[in-house]
DNA sequence: ACATTTATGTCAGCCATGTTGACTTTTTTC
DNA sequence: GAAAAAAGTCAACATGGCTGACATAAATGT
């Protein structure tokens, strides 16, 4: 409440340059490179925060990710995971390797599609998991918490907005999906060792919906 | 104006959390999962956006990352740059040798101790140090131009408090100084090759402060 | 003057995590 | 039965972190 001095940095807001937008006038010398910047450092501490846990295991971020994803979408095929990471089937194929030979999570060929293996986090999965969410929710709620109340739907607004525009869609949905599942299993029946009940994801039909970006 | 469909994911904002505040009461079941993963998605679309400039001339972000904070610290210390880069000197000396040898930064001897390196853009460098921030400034702008006018405060604000507390005055110091350094600099001589008038960096005696973290 | 510290650079090697390309197996779909 | 899809694997390579060990030049302290 008292900590914050952002504007020791930022000049007078809007009026009075000292430049006149120079050389084109859209974001040249304006100062937006101190959100750039803001950016930058907020992130690589945001993402420092399960680091050291990481590191006690001899995992990295990449297993960190992995554990998120499958965490909020229990039972979703590698390709879902693949199109939400966007790196190839090698590179998610070594963490997945490590994190399923390490008892962190469990691969079980699908029941309708037996091709599938349809990712679920074990009892040890879940709570490596829960403890990152946690440390990273303790970041944001802090910093919202001094930002105001208002501050919570701005942040997200604003994140939203910084995603590529052909993303947002499908980025918010597959929030939207999580969030349901997650609620669905709360309410429901005391919730462990879930059913596959009436196909984890997509839940259209036998080929559920792409979780993020139909193709590339 | 008419894209932004945040509330598609958003439970009812506060009321009526379904599950009451589950075990702790603090960050676990809250719906700030949807913050860190929104965070995660727009982080990776922010740095995407030079990838493909840096592909097209062999570079990495290491480069990008190298280029701006010397662009925006003129005649900086290397050790300044790992301070705030918070890399090892022998990972920062690799991308460094390189945007040397081929032109893109200028390295020279301090005057007043001649064991520094002081690192200045060459005209080369800086032409794409400018395309850097200028595409990274589109994405913000068109972002903080769809949250509405006072979003950008509450997004500077929110970006701050998401930096560890301790990193927190020295990163602001830091913009600060960039901003009154390249104020300075626009606002004085016709501005080009500049002297190295008074210490560029600290410029409060023969040891200037440290950008960031006076100790690991 | 000499010892120490500081600023920088460098060699060598390791690790994590991304990439491409090629290929296999299993299963589903047409 | 052919083709496509889901998954996995091997090999090789690139980027960018890391540690450890040194080397050199210049400033600083005694």
């Amino acid at each position: 409440m008292a900590d914050i001095n952002v504007s020791a940095s930022s000049r007078p807001a809007k009026g009075d340059p000292g430049v006149p937008a120079r050389s084109g006038g859209l974001g040249e010398g304006d100062p937006l490179v101190d959100v750039i910047e803001l950016f930058f450092f907020a992130y690589r501490n945001f993402v420092s925060d399960p680091d050291e846990i990481l590191q006690g295991i001899g995992f990295g971020r990449a297993h960190h990710r992995v554990l998120h994803f499958v965490n909020r979408h229990p039972g979703m095929r590698v390709t879902d995971l693949l199109d939400i990471l966007r790196i190839t089937k090698q590179s998610l194929g070594r963490v997945l390797r490590e994190l399923v030979d390490q008892g962190f999570i469990d691969s079980r060929a699908g029941a309708s599609d037996r091709r599938q293996r349809l990712l679920h986090l074990t009892p040890k999965g879940e709570a490596l998991a829960q403890q990152f969410v946690t440390l990273q929710s303790h970041r944001i709620r802090r910093a919202l918490e001094e930002c105001g109340p208002d501050s919570r739907e701005t942040a997200r607004r604003f994140l939203v907005a910084m995603i590529d525009p052909e993303d947002r869609g499908p980025v918010e949905k597959l929030i939207a999906r999580a969030d349901q599942q997650a609620e669905a299993k709360t309410s429901g029946a005391s919730g462990k060792a879930s059913p596959p009940a009436g196909g984890s994801l997509g839940a259209t039909g036998n080929r559920p919906a792409p979780l993020v970006r139909p193709a590339g």
